[in-house]
DNA sequence: TTAGGGTTAG
């Protein structure tokens, strides 16, 4: 009656009848099937009592019931199990049973006992393919690739034959060291081993294709494809969602659709963010519709994906609302909704949420310090990036590729040029997003030769540059003249590593030629750049018009950006700017007045500096700081040692209509100056490290190099765009800004 | 008795 309730899959009457029967009237067989009845359903704890209570009664298991409890031993919670059954093996015939002992292999691994179940494989006299099939499972699983491809070979070597099963896992192996050529030599032994109608191997391949973004190959495979099943959609589609190609992402989803191939909730975390990236929140909307009626909006990784989705889109609330109904919230969760407030701007909170996870015991992984690294050099705290750093490395992450680039580019946005490259000398493993996080880092400190030559370096080590590295090195060139070295890297991009400049390339371009006062050459690229310049372009041209006095070409950029940005007012103060420089105070007058029209106001500026892990914010002309009279008297006493060293204040510089000892006045109480008197008074050496929030002006950057040989310190000065390191009246940038 | 796919981070 049993085995007719089992082969029926009626549970609830098989478990009233083993109830209701004692339990010494049931023999071995009984029990077993019990058992697998109670694991097929889910109820593996049940399963397992169950198991346990045979055994006190004395019944011995039989071979099924080994392997079926075996099957039980999943999680690390189930080893004391899986070894209390290798000791009634080894006590047992069942030690020569090699299917028991490749389920035991089997069981260790799942159970992440990788060592115990290599112990029981080196005991086996006569292994088969599943021998070595479960233990590669095994090694795959905890990260171990390189003891997986040891073994692959001395299942080679021993003559053992590879089956599909083989292949498939030492696939993901392959995956795992993201090694194009390892995958390739795979690729052809399945070739040769007539594998290639597999669709578990194809899926394998496909993944390890799609993992290294080798988006072609996944496409001429997944179409040379013979059978397809959801998982080969699902592969695809997150591999053209992870490569940025949205269109064709939604394509595959809809083929999958009109084909109704089964998909399951597999593929919508990827057309979320498919969405996301697209910043296109209908479609996310709708997504986000089709998986509540699917049931699946709570699922974890749909859940993380609808958050990443809306605060990706700018709807932050949205993703709040999600993150705080979500109850079952993981690392992943949180990362996610750090990550959405560092995207919109949020530093202060993503910090705040941090402490708040920390405070539920999660633990962060890789992803969550990266994004509060960015949190923290966005704010430039020095000691909190001190402080995730033996975070970082208390939790064993700091050989990690990502933490580590995450930790060269937090110091180098905290002006600590130093500590980032010998973070990045420390790294055990760099790649190119590592090399890109050095370069930048020299780039935006002025160093443009250094990073030119880490650039050369990179490249002569056989890592290809790509768009980024491409960004970095123009800056470079761009901050420190280096004009021809700029437009070879330009052209090396199309002409050597096809790769299509982006605007922000082009802009970066346009300012290096603009900044040497090349106009000729920026309104012959004006010509080319193949898409319509927008802001950032324009805004390039502005900045050096202004530096160049060029109203022509300048009033023609201001007149692009008062309509597409007619908010911005730094537009207008750079335009204002321009005028007053060549003496058309009408014109000065008139954009005061359009702005008073606009009901435009410039973005406030402030500064801040960090004193004893405390930081310390300050506004123009600030009257709020607790020792602001103390800081405002000091600087009136340093003026005069400062018009000693030959500084004078350029009242041309402020616009405002009042006389010019209120604009002297007004010009020596800027942010970053009361930031760094405030420093002076709190501390008596060391540098001096100022971040601001918009570009330093002149006169600021003429007092602060004469302020540090009158004081006889260094000053640091982050501004929007790059460093500033001052020291004994000169500045690193050699007045080239 | 042994195998696969999705989110977040630099």
């Amino acid at each position: 009656m049993l085995s007719g309730y089992a082969k029926s899959g009626c549970i609830k009457e098989a478990r009233e009848l083993f109830h209701a029967v004692k339990d010494r009237n049931f023999n071995v067989v009984s029990w077993t099937i019990m058992i697998g009845m109670l694991s097929d359903a889910g109820c593996l704890s049940e399963a397992l009592s169950l198991f346990q209570k045979m055994q006190y009664l004395g019944i011995a298991p039989d071979c099924v019931t080994i392997l079926k409890v075996l099957s039980l031993c999943t999680d690390s919670n189930a080893s004391v199990l899986a070894l209390q059954i290798h000791t009634r093996i080894i006590k047992s015939a069942f030690g020569c049973n090699l299917t028991i002992l490749n389920t035991l292999i089997d069981a260790y691994c799942k159970c992440g006992l990788t060592e115990l179940a290599f112990a029981v494989f080196e005991e086996i006299e006569q292994r088969d393919s599943v021998t070595y099939n479960a233990l590669l499972s095994g090694y795959f699983k905890e990260g171990n690739y390189l003891n997986a491809f040891a073994l692959f070979k001395h299942m080679l070597k021993t003559c053992t034959c590879p089956t599909d099963f083989t292949f498939s896992s030492i696939l993901n192996s392959a995956t795992g060291l993201a090694d194009p050529g390892v995958g390739a030599q795979l690729h052809c032994q399945i070739i040769k081993s007539n594998f290639t109608w597999d669709v578990y191997i194809n899926n394998s391949l496909l993944d390890f294709y799609s993992k290294i973004n080798y988006v072609h190959h996944t496409r001429k495979l997944f179409d040379e494809m013979l059978a397809k099943d959801h998982v080969s959609y699902n592969v695809m589609i997150s591999s053209y969602s992870r490569n940025g190609l949205a269109k064709q992402a939604l394509e595959l989803f809809q083929e999958m659709q009109l084909l109704s191939i089964d998909h399951k909730d597999y593929p919508y975390p990827s057309l979320l963010s498919v969405a996301g990236s697209l910043s296109n929140r209908d479609l996310g909307k709708q997504i986000h519709a089709r998986v509540v009626l699917l049931g699946m909006a709570s699922s974890n990784l749909t859940s993380n994906g609808l958050i990443n989705m809306y605060s990706t889109c700018g709807y932050l609330s949205c993703a709040d609302l999600i993150f705080r109904q979500y109850t079952d919230k993981s690392t992943t969760s949180w990362t996610a909704f750090i990550t959405g407030c560092v995207q919109n701007g949020l530093y202060e909170e993503a910090l705040k949420l941090f402490g708040e996870m920390r405070k539920t015991g999660l633990d962060p992984d890789t992803s969550t310090f990266c994004i509060v690294l960015k949190a923290c050099s966005s704010l430039a705290l020095i000691s909190l990036g001190e402080q995730l750093h033996s975070c970082i490395l208390r939790s064993g992450y700091l050989s990690s590729v990502f933490a580590g680039s995450s930790l060269v580019d937090t110091y180098a946005k905290c002006g600590l040029l130093e500590y980032a490259k010998k973070m990045f000398d420390e790294m055990i493993e760099k790649n190119i997003v590592s090399w890109n996080a050095l370069i930048c880092a020299y780039a935006q400190n002025g160093k443009g030769k250094k990073a030119i030559e880490m650039f050369e370096r990179m490249v002569t080590l056989g890592l290809k540059p790509e768009s980024v590295s491409f960004l970095s090195v123009l800056n470079a060139c761009s901050h420190s003249g280096l004009v021809e070295e700029g437009l070879n890297y330009f052209n090396s991009m199309t002409s050597i590593y096809n790769i299509t400049p982006r605007k922000d390339h082009y802009a970066c371009i346009i300012y290096m030629l603009g900044r040497v006062g090349r106009f000729d050459k920026v309104e012959q690229l004006l010509d080319q750049i193949p898409f319509e310049p927008d802001p950032i372009i324009w805004s390039s041209i502005l900045n050096s018009c202004k530096i160049h006095g060029n109203y022509e070409l300048g009033k023609i950029a201001a007149d692009k950006l008062f309509c597409l940005e007619p908010k911005d007012a730094g537009h207008f103060v750079i335009m204002s700017n321009i005028y007053a420089k060549n003496g058309k105070w009408d014109e000065v007058a008139r954009i005061k007045k359009l702005m008073r029209d606009r009901g435009i106001k410039k973005e406030p500026a402030y500064s801040w500096v960090e004193i004893n892990r405390q930081v310390h914010m300050f506004s123009s002309n600030d009257m709020k700081h607790s020792r602001i009279v103390e800081i405002k008297a000091y600087l009136d006493e340093l003026s005069v040692e400062m018009e000693k060293e030959g500084y004078k204040a350029d009242v041309t510089s402020d616009l405002h209509l009042v006389g010019d000892e209120t604009k002297v006045k007004s010009l020596r109480y800027h942010s970053e100056r009361l930031a760094i008197a405030f420093a002076f008074l709190s501390t008596e050496n060391g540098i001096i490290r100022v971040m601001k929030n918009l570009r330093t002006c002149d006169d600021c950057h003429v007092a602060i190099k004469v302020m540090s040989k009158v004081v006889g310190r260094e000053i640091v000065v982050r501004d929007s765009s790059r460093f500033h390191h001052f020291k004994d009246g000169v500045c690193s940038c050699g007045d080239y800004w």
